[in-house]
This record gives C-alpha cells, sequence and structure tokens, in this order.
RNA sequence: GGGCGUAUAGCUCAGUGGUAGAGCACUGUAUUGACAUUGCAGGGGUCGGAAGUUCAACUCUUCCUACGCCCA
C-alpha cells in the first residue's frame, strides 16, 4: 500500500476504529493470560465530552493498550451512571419547554419518560468516547440502573441495613429547596457572598437585667428569618458578663416565644456581644447547642417549608403575616427576611449600624455588610437549607476504617502520593453520608413503613415515620415475610403505593376503609443517592453479587485512574464497599491526575465561555495528536494547561512518521517479521538497534511508575532525534544510486529499518492509536493488527564499539555543522580534514563509514596523518571512550580571525570548567568526604576538559 | 482558622545532592527525492526570597513572599 504524501488524520480514524470494535480487537480472547482491569469512571448519561474526559480517558486507553500490548487479557469496564438529579433536571426541563411538568405524571409514567429520554439521546459521551480512541469492551457496556446493578444495590443496601451500618435518623441535611432533595455533604460548595449582619435586642424577662443594667440581650445574625424559630440564646460559660441571667429567659420579638439563655462552648465571648441566638432546626450548629440544651430533635422547631417558604411552627406563634413568604428576597420580591428586619426595626428591636464616612462622619445603617459563607448546592444552584427531616444514613466513619488502613499501610497506592494526606484528613474525619434522595429517578430504597405495634394495637406515628416499623428487604416476598413474622396471622398483608401525604392521620387510615386486621406496607418513596450505586461499579459492573468468572478474574482491578474531584465522591467510597462487600480493596493502585485549565490557568467553565472542545480539537489536529499531548503533559501532580500549540506540535510529529515511513517505502524497507532484533553486522544498523531497546526500557519504566509525561517524551524523542535524525540519515549511503539494492548492507539494513520502525509503532501505539495502526499496515501484510501486536522484547546484543563508533560519528557532523556555522562556511561545503594520531575507533570508523561521514560531516577525503602547514580550524570527534582531534585546511576558504575568535571563546569556556574542577580535586574535604564516584568523575572531566584546553591552544597556535 | 500544592529559559512544563533540560516562541541559515506540518546551527536561566545542614544545594531543613486548591 502506498501513502499519501500527506497525512489526513480524519480519513484514517473512523475506519480504524469501527474495524477494531468490530474485530472485537479490544478485547482479545486471552482465558489464559494474566488479567488486567480498569474500570473507567463512568460518566453521567446526560453528560457530553469535555476536556476532562479527554484527559481522563486518554490516560486509561495507553494504560490498556500498553498492557494489552504486553500479552494480558486487558478489560476496561465502560458505562454511564444515571446520575439521580441530573437526569431527573434535564428530563424535568424538557417538559417544562412543552408545559408540562413531572407531577402531571405518575411516577411510574415520569420514570418511563425517562427511559425514554435515555435511549434516545442519552450516553452521547460513549460515542464521543470512540473518537478519542478509546478500546474500552463495549460489549459489555454497562448503566448503573441496569437490572443486575439494581440487585447489587438492593443487596448492599439490605445487608448494611442488616449489619447496623444503615440506619435512618431525624436529623438536619443540606436541603437543596430549588430540588426540594436532601443532598450530601460533598454536594454542597461553600462560597463566600456579600451580606449583612444585623443586630437585634431580645428582651429580658420577668423583670430580669443584666449587671451592667440593661434589660435586654444583645445577638446578632446574618440570617434575622430563622428568629421565627429560635428556641434559646447561648452565652458562653465563662463569660461573666451573662453569668447572672443564665437558666433565665427572654421574650423573643415577633412571636412572643419565651425562650431560655443557655451557658454553651459555642458562644465565642470575643464576637459581637458574646450571646447568640439559637435556632436549632435551622443551623448545624445550633443543632448541636439544642441538643446539649436538652432538646429532642422532634421537638425541634421549624418554620420553613420544603421550597423555603416560611411555614407554622408547631407552637403556632408565627404571625399570620409572615406565614408563606419566601425565606430572603428573590425575584425583586422582598420575603421572610426583610420582612422580619423591617418589623424588628418598627419595633425598636434593630440596633443600628454605625460607619464612618470617608470624611469621618457617623452614618446609621441597618446592617453591617459582610462577607459570608454561604452554602450552595452543585446541582441546584440555588442557597442550601439546613432542615430537619429523616433520612437514610450510612455510617460512614465505620465503612472508613478498612479504607484507612488499606492506604496507611500500602495495600492501596494512591498516586502521586501527596494526596493520601488530604484522603486521610477527610476519612478520618467523615460524616454520616446521607444516602436518600427525594427523587424519582434512581434506586428506590428498599425499605417499606408498616404500622407499629404496641400491645397488640397497631399504630401509625405520622409526624415521624422513624418510630414507624420498618421493614428491609431485596425483594416484596421478604418483607412479606418479615412483615407476617412481624404482625402475626391475624392480619392481611397489603403494598400499596399510594403516597403518604393520602395517609395523613389514622383518621385517614381509616376513613379509606381499611378494615382493622389489615397492615398497609409503604414503601419508602426516595431513591438513593447515585454515588451509593457507582461505589458498587469495580465489581458490580462483573457481575457482583453472582459469583461469575468474570468477577473472580477481573476483581479486585489492578488500578484506577480518576480526577482528584472525585476523590471523595467516588474514589473513597469505591475503597469502603470494596471492603465491605468483597473483603478486598477494590484495587491495589489509585492515580490521581489534574484538570484541564483554559490557556490562562483559568478553570474552564460554560459560564466563562472559555471551555475548549475536544471534538473540535480532534476535528483540528487529529485525535492521536490531542491524546499526545494529554500523555505528554501529564506530569503528576499538576493542573494541565492548555495550549494548542503543543497539540499542533503533536500533529507534526505524527506527520514526521508518517513521512519517515513513506522513506521507507520508497527504499523498500517494509513490516519486519520477527519480534527479535534481526542480526547485523554495520554499526548503523546495530546503533539503532541499541536505541529501539533503550527507548524501550525508558518507556517501560515510565509507564511502571506511571509517568505518562517520561513515557511519551521517550518515544517522541527517540523517533524524532534518533531514528528520523539520524538513523535514516545514515543508512541513505545505502540506498544511494550507484549501491548495490541486492548487496548486504542493503539487505540488512531493509531489515533492521523495517524492524526499527515497526518497534515504534508499537511502542508509540498506546499513545497514537490511529496512525500507528494505519501505518503497521501500510508496511506490508500482517497476520494480526496492531491493536494485538506484541510489545518490543528489548533484549539484543550489540557491540559497544559499533556504538561507539556512531556516537563518535554523530558528535563529528555536529561539531563540524557548527564550526562552519559560526565561521560562515557554506553548510554544504566537502572539505578534505586531516586526522594526526587516529584513535581505534577513528581508524576503523573512517574505514568503513566513510560514505556516512562524507555525507554527514561533508567531510571527504579524511587523511590520517599530519596536516600541511597553514591556517585550519580544528574539530573534535568523541565516542565511548574514543576523543579524536580533526584538522580541517581552511587556505582561501575563511579568514582565519573568525576562527580564532571561536577557538578562543572555546578554550575560555574549557579553561573556565577546568579551572573550577581543579579547585574541587584540590579541596581536601572533597577528595575524602564525597562519594569515589563523584570524585572519579570530576577527575574525568577535569582531564578531558584541560586536554581540550591543550588542543584549542594548539590550533589557536597554528593560526599563528 | 486547618491542610495541601505550586514558584526553573519569553511562554507551557520536566528534572537530579556533584558543571541546568524539552516543546513552543525567537535569531541565523538551508529548498529539485521522506518531511517547510521540514532540515541545520544558535541566543536565552545567579532554578521566588532569606537563613541553615553538607566537601558540595536548583535539589534536603526552617522561615518568608506570591499564587492556586481543599476543608472548617
Amino acid at each position: 500500500m502506498t501513502l499519501d504524501t500527506t497525512f489526513d488524520p480524519a480519513a484514517i480514524e473512523a475506519r480504524w476504529y469501527k474495524h477494531w470494535e468490530e474485530s472485537g480487537g479490544f478485547r482479545p480472547e486471552r482465558p489464559d493470560a494474566e488479567a488486567f482491569t480498569i474500570v473507567n469512571p463512568p460518566p453521567n448519561v446526560t453528560g457530553s465530552l469535555h476536556i476532562g474526559h479527554a484527559l481522563d480517558n486518554t490516560l486509561q486507553d495507553i494504560v490498556i493498550r500498553y498492557e494489552r500490548l504486553r500479552g494480558k487479557d486487558a478489560l476496561w469496564v465502560v458505562g454511564t451512571d444515571h446520575a439521580g438529579i441530573a437526569t431527573q433536571m434535564v428530563v424535568e426541563r424538557q417538559m417544562e419547554e412543552r408545559q408540562d411538568k413531572r407531577t402531571n405524571y405518575s411516577r411510574e409514567g415520569f420514570v418511563e419518560k425517562v427511559w425514554e429520554w435515555k435511549r434516545e439521546s442519552g450516553g452521547t459521551i460513549t460515542h464521543q468516547l470512540r473518537r478519542l480512541g478509546c478500546s474500552m469492551d463495549w460489549s459489555r457496556e454497562q448503566f448503573t440502573m441496569d437490572e443486575h446493578f439494581t440487585k447489587a444495590v438492593l443487596k448492599t443496601f439490605v445487608d448494611l441495613y442488616n449489619d447496623g451500618l444503615i440506619y435512618r435518623d431525624k436529623r438536619l441535611v443540606n436541603w437543596d429547596p430549588k430540588l426540594k432533595t436532601a443532598i450530601s455533604d460533598l454536594e454542597v460548595e461553600q462560597q463566600t457572598i456579600p451580606g449583612h449582619f444585623w443586630h437585634f435586642k431580645y428582651p429580658l424577662a420577668d423583670g430580669v437585667t443584666l449587671d451592667d443594667g440593661r434589660d435586654y440581650i444583645e445577638v446578632a445574625t446574618t440570617r434575622p428569618e430563622t428568629m421565627l424559630a429560635d428556641m434559646a440564646v447561648a452565652v458562653h460559660p465563662s463569660d461573666e458578663r451573662y453569668a447572672s441571667v443564665v437558666g433565665k429567659h427572654v421574650v423573643l420579638p415577633i412571636t412572643g416565644r419565651r425562650i431560655p439563655i443557655v451557658a454553651d462552648e459555642h458562644a465565642d465571648p470575643e464576637l459581637g456581644s458574646g450571646a447568640v441566638k439559637i435556632t436549632p432546626g435551622h443551623d448545624f450548629n445550633d443543632f448541636e447547642v439544642g441538643k446539649r440544651a436538652g432538646i429532642a430533635a422532634g421537638d425541634m422547631l421549624n418554620v420553613l417549608d420544603g421550597e423555603a417558604n416560611v411555614c407554622q411552627t408547631a407552637d403556632g406563634l408565627v404571625p399570620d403575616e409572615f406565614i408563606g413568604l419566601h425565606r430572603f428576597k428573590r425575584d425583586g420580591v422582598d420575603g421572610a427576611r426583610e420582612a422580619v428586619v423591617a418589623r424588628l426595626k418598627a419595633d425598636g428591636f434593630l440596633i443600628p449600624h454605625i460607619a464612618k464616612t470617608k470624611k469621618g462622619e457617623e452614618v446609621e445603617h441597618d446592617a453591617e455588610p459582610r462577607q459570608i459563607a454561604t452554602p450552595f448546592g452543585d446541582r441546584g444552584g440555588v442557597v442550601i437549607e439546613p432542615w430537619l427531616t429523616d433520612q437514610w444514613y450510612v455510617d460512614a466513619e465505620k465503612l472508613a476504617e478498612k479504607p484507612i488502613k488499606d492506604v496507611r499501610d500500602g495495600t492501596i497506592e494512591i498516586v502521586p502520593k501527596s494526596w493520601e494526606k488530604t484522603f486521610f484528613n477527610w476519612m478520618e474525619n467523615i460524616q454520616p453520608w446521607c444516602v436518600s434522595r427525594q427523587l424519582w429517578w434512581g434506586h428506590r430504597i428498599p425499605a417499606w413503613f408498616g404500622p407499629s405495634k404496641e400491645g397488640g394495637n397497631l399504630s401509625w406515628n405520622m409526624s415521624d415515620y422513624s418510630t414507624n416499623k420498618v421493614f428491609v428487604a431485596e425483594s416484596e416476598a421478604e418483607v412479606r415475610e418479615q412483615a407476617r413474622a412481624y404482625y402475626g396471622d391475624k392480619y392481611e398483608i397489603e403494598f400499596n403505593e399510594a403516597p403518604f401525604a393520602a395517609l395523613q392521620t389514622v383518621a385517614d387510615y381509616v376513613n379509606e376503609g381499611i378494615p382493622p386486621n389489615k397492615v398497609i406496607l409503604r414503601q419508602d418513596p426516595d431513591v438513593l443517592d447515585t454515588w451509593f450505586s457507582s461505589a458498587l461499579w469495580p465489581f458490580a459492573t462483573l457481575g457482583w453479587p453472582d459469583k461469575t468468572d468474570l468477577l473472580g478474574k477481573h476483581f479486585p482491578n489492578n488500578l484506577l485512574i480518576s480526577g482528584f474531584d472525585i476523590l471523595f465522591f467516588w474514589d473513597a467510597r469505591m475503597m469502603m464497599m470494596g471492603q465491605y462487600n468483597m473483603g478486598e480493596a477494590p484495587w491495589p493502585r489509585l492515580y490521581l491526575h489534574g484538570l484541564v485549565r483554559a490557556a490562562d490557568g483559568a478553570k474552564m467553565s460554560k459560564s466563562k465561555g472559555n471551555v475548549v472542545d475536544p471534538l473540535g480539537l480532534i476535528d483540528q489536529y487529529g485525535a492521536d495528536a490531542l491524546r499526545f499531548f494529554m500523555a505528554a503533559m501529564e506530569s503528576q501532580g499538576r493542573d494541565i494547561k492548555m495550549d494548542e500549540k503543543r497539540v499542533e506540535g503533536y500533529r507534526n510529529f505524527a506527520t514526521k512518521l508518517w513521512n519517515a515511513t513513506r522513506f521507507c517505502q520508497s527504499n523498500g524497507i517494509g513490516a519486519s517479521t520477527t519480534l527479535k532484533a534481526p542480526i547485523a553486522r554495520l554499526a548503523a544498523n546495530q546503533w539503532i538497534i541499541g536505541e529501539v531497546q533503550a527507548a524501550c526500557v525508558e518507556i517501560d519504566a515510565a509507564m511502571a511508575d506511571l509517568r505518562f509525561d517520561a513515557a511519551a517524551n521517550a518515544i517522541y524523542q527517540f523517533t524524532w532525534s534518533k531514528f528520523c535524525d539520524w538513523y535514516l540519515e545514515l543508512i541513505k549511503p545505502v540506498f544511494a544510486e550507484g549501491a548495490d539494492p541486492d548487496a548486504m548492507p542493503a539487505k540488512e539494513t531493509r531489515e533492521v529499518a523495517g524492524w526499527a520502525l515497526d518497534q515504534i509503532l508499537v511502542m508509540l501505539h498506546p499513545f497514537m492509536p490511529f496512525i500507528t495502526e494505519e501505518l503497521w499496515h501500510a508496511q506490508g501484510d500482517r497476520g494480526y493488527d496492531l491493536i494485538t501486536a506484541k510489545w518490543p522484547d528489548p533484549r539484543a546484543k550489540v557491540s559497544k564499539d559499533a556504538t561507539d563508533a556512531i556516537d563518535w560519528v554523530i558528535d563529528l557532523t555536529t561539531n563540524v555543522r557548527s564550526a562552519k556555522n559560526e565561521l560562515g562556511i557554506p553548510p554544504g561545503a566537502k572539505l578534505a580534514a586531516f586526522v594526526p594520531s587516529p584513535s581505534d575507533l577513528a581508524s576503523s570508523t573512517i574505514e568503513r563509514s566513510s560514505a556516512a561521514i562524507e555525507r554527514l560531516a561533508r567531510l571527504t577525503p579524511v587523511t590520517v596523518g599530519k596536516a600541511p602547514a597553514g591556517p585550519a580550524m580544528q574539530v573534535t570527534a568523541q565516542g565511548g571512550p574514543a576523543s579524536d582531534v580533526f584538522v580541517i585546511p581552511l587556505e582561501g576558504i575563511i579568514d582565519i580571525d573568525a576562527e580564532k575568535t571561536r577557538l578562543e571563546k572555546a578554550l575560555a569556556a574549557s579553561q573556565k570548567e577546568a579551572k573550577s574542577l581543579e579547585g574541587r580535586l584540590s579541596n581536601a574535604n572533597f577528595v575524602e568526604r564525597a562519594k569515589p564516584e563523584a570524585v572519579e568523575k570530576a577527575r574525568e572531566d577535569f582531564a578531558y576538559h584541560a586536554g581540550e584546553a591543550e588542543r584549542l591552544e594548539a590550533a589557536l597556535k597554528r593560526l599563528g
């Protein structure tokens, strides 16, 4: 097959991808091979490929292709995540556009709509991953809502429940009033926004006064609306200003609620007045203070509904005018916050803030401006409300124990290691994980509630479901069994899906005509956090809980690659669930990479409009170039700044390889037939064999350490700077006009060059799969595709003399070129040279490689012996231990002063170096205390530079 | 407030206790057979600052400064 003169990535990418996928190239049958397994961080089913995915998946593909080439049974599990909140939002938004809404449907109806959406437009990203060249096992594509996955989720939930590691609890959650669901701590983002700090007077009750005579306590808050549900005022136990009033009461303005003054260390005497209002139902700190003050969670007052509008508190003291107001100003309409402040001000309870203008005048404001750390929901984008509800919690602290130990003792290696500290810091301070979500799309919680049985009578507690009887099991059949055991045969058991809201009271229950001998069980309407299911990814994707062969062979996985941003969300939770369900760490190694940033270092975001579309880059430069860029920039522990020039550079690299292959083809260099290096006698051929080995060793070492940058640079440098720049130039004389194409040198060189090019294609394949596969086949008929070829075997014997000889020719060539350039001699000029006292290497190389010396160094003839008298330039050649001086007469070619200047410059450099080394060597401390190798090296370097200086001085003398 | 990370050539980044590297950019130069998406040659860095350890520090330690991230 002949190659076009220009390389066009687009033309080959789709073709090869299709071929690989259809021919099973991504997962060849290798039943007896050692397993190598990676699971892909499942992207959201709603997602589309962004630059971060491109990085993450490129790295994984490099590893998986590398291991596949090394003969392993390489499995890359791929799939998508059902992304509860995100997906439900997408479908609801689409409904909105049609003036439709979720609640127009039954739960089942809506979920079916989501499935429809998923079938039609979900998984865009999986097609985009193909464009990148990712070699995942698509035949086993997974989805976290697959039937077998659901089985795994249910089993895990039930097991955890039975082990007491999942429980229902009433406490404050992070409530998203836009999405109307609880979310976990990790889904909350703290942002600092400008806000206000208001100061209020809370009048003391019963005529009590402070020691200074005041009849009120001053409190301050950034959230005045919560005062409607205040239940205490706290002061520090050691704060003498308030010691006399601890245990006394204040009467809250507006509600008139009588609340105690309590002593609690949470109150900071240094902050404001030292007294703080306590709203246990709406603030995490206050919740704790409230509990310490003896208020049960169930008794804490709540003044906001699910949409964060004011509702009546249990004591009924909130005036009607406030009911229904939103928590704060929204869409230009004042809310409860503004109303409370206005009312307090009107009633004289507001203490104004006095600010000074630049001119020193005092001005009164209602509040002090302040920067406020405020929690936002990462999906909904609105301020999170701490809200008192019943939710399911996972005992994360218990589950974290084994993962902590795994990382501590090296069972799991985190790369780069610097992340370990962050990991420990989080895991050791982990909070209970709220896993229930008030959504319809997701894994339904396998818990059913029924009336509790007290002394033979059934009773429902409508205000607090957690006190009702709960049955947790994987199926209704099991629940029925449990229920029968609990209620006895006297009751008929029925499952009913009617929403809880339909049965608010016992009276409703009776009114529905439910006979007294019937028990109705209702499943918890909530679903599980999506991360609860993705935590099972390393084994549920392999068939767990069934004991499949696949699971046996591929769990534990070998490596996980993820962005550090999901270390806690996903990686840590996989560790927990791996240990809990499988009794093992899910993988021995975790590689964390950084973010891809915009060229200016800013975080890419849609709102900033600075996102770079990886597909656009692929269109422009080819997938291979983008991949290579990702790999070359991926040094451990640093974010990657986008640099399109560099992507372009790697496109150029691909073109270079393309053209090198064209050159090979034009000289009859084709596919090699052996994995082992061919037998070679010519120095250049031995040299390139040695260089292939060195490159392979370097790449293997880099890959073992997951140094993607080092591996990419090694193959890049070898291909361009060694193979193209030197080897192909060195062998050109063999194929030159007049040379015998059937003679040994040409035959051997064709074999070696073909072999070396093949090794390049194999070693480059993990990084640039498309162009390498194309060239692999262009080079000749092959028994197999490159994707399933064999990684180079770096063992081959090459003679040191041969490689030294080529190093010597290269050094000579470089030095001659450099000298010519400095002296203004045309680079093409062929010059005669004399070698007065050649080394052994020089003697043999001048004889055997005269063609290369003529062609590259452009020296001819090269005469062994003393140069004739007269001006000359001098260059040296080094290779291994050999060091030779070439004298090149300049008569009539160049002005002598230029050569003098050049030599003087070189002499000064050598003398400076020699002097510095001499100084070091004359330091007794250095000679005695430094490592012997270092001393030896210094001696060698000194000898070299001293000799060089001598040679240069002699050359200068000759010039006169 | 706690923790972590980064600071090396104009730019983006590697790097090692023993005379500083790559890519891009820049300068000079080369053009009829692999390749101008190129070749050849070259300029450019007191390795953020200060102190310490060491025969020797860009590298190790401490402190400082700047920037970034995470947690509270």
